[in-house]
DNA sequence: GTCTATAATTTGATAGAC
DNA sequence: GTCTATCAAATTATAGAC
């Protein structure tokens, strides 16, 4: 893997937490990656899309990784939900507020016309939902409602990142994991009492 | 009010959903609009900024509206939650997937850049969790515990038009609706016994 | 692999006639 | 209130030397 490119992977990724697709320019991703734009192009020969698309997957993969990191040291199942939830809300603390998915703002403002990133950002909220979904059935839960609260668990997560940064506050973060925290309990609960039927 | 204020405002408002903040250009609108640039700065002379900002107040008050119709048609408190959920899903499918509510997509481009819009947006999503808010209350719900749960609703529903987007499945948004809903009962049900104590 | 130069277009915004 | 003309700056992308 070349240094350059991961640089330019890595500027244009806080860029985009800051400004999002349309609001991040070539020449603001040249200057901080201190790479030139026909550097960019060397490296990323479909230009801005396929950049996009190689931010996504890098991003989308890490998340995964500290999703299951988490899940891995979790006291018990439900726990490992909450804790990424906390984790989240130390992020939005020490980052001052910036957006700690650059996935979601992408694809909302593009999903309608750019049907090669919305495939990648597709990819990756599949992958979240899928180990979010994976560790549920571990612990039990059957797994038509391990994946529907997987999907609830990405969907708050994401939608919870806007109420925190307009607000400037964790609080909403927090409230959301909170009381999300009971419901996967009861999944649980009940996928083992239906177990031992 | 204007005849082509509203048309400006409402031409925003659909360009917004589409593309965002920054991929809408004022030229668009414009065109959209049926009025040229100089009559665009008539009305909002601050330009794309205070445009902005009456798309996110307008907007943020048809919503606020609308789920208090449904609130007030629903046959239990649960199911005013359920219903705008599945609103939503029809909102969505009509549109073929068009963004429901332009609000989340900019106030995420702008939240760390431009705090005129994100107190704007602030102030929409603050209405609707307090509409929510005011709904489980009005139940017997403890105004701690409404208000968590109000801000749950709302990053929740924002948090699924970007996943059923991206699938361009009004799936995802339907379960994250349907696997909510045991939680809401609950607080209701939980409020009614604390009650009769 | 990296660089500069540049093409072609579009951006938000302003001025001033009507 | 509406319109045209225009500004300076920025946009994605390409060409071609080194």
């Amino acid at each position: 893997m070349s240094e350059t490119r991961n640089r330019i992977i890595s500027a244009t990724n806080e860029l985009f937490r800051v400004h999002g697709y349309h609001g991040t320019s070539l020449s603001e991703i040249s200057k901080a990656a201190a790479a030139t734009i026909g550097s960019i192009y060397h490296f990323f020969p479909g230009g801005k899309e396929s950049l996009t698309v190689a931010v996504i997957k890098s991003t989308g993969a890490i998340y995964r990784e500290l999703f299951e990191m988490i899940a891995a040291e979790a006291a018990d199942p439900t726990a490992a939900f909450v804790d990424f939830f906390e984790g989240a809300a130390a992020v939005l603390t020490e980052s001052d507020f910036l957006d700690p998915c650059p996935i979601g703002t992408i694809a909302r403002e593009v999903a309608s016309t750019n049907d090669v990133i919305r495939l990648a950002a597709r990819e990756a909220f599949e992958s979240w939902i899928d180990a979010a979904a994976h560790q549920l059935t571990s612990a039990g839960v059957r797994s038509e409602v391990a994946h529907d609260l997987a999907i609830l668990f990405v969907a708050t997560l994401e939608g919870s990142f806007i109420i925190s940064r307009t607000q400037r506050s964790v609080e909403p973060m927090l409230a959301a994991g909170r009381r999300m925290a009971p419901l996967i309990d009861a999944a649980v609960e009940d996928g083992l009492r239906s177990r031992s039927d």
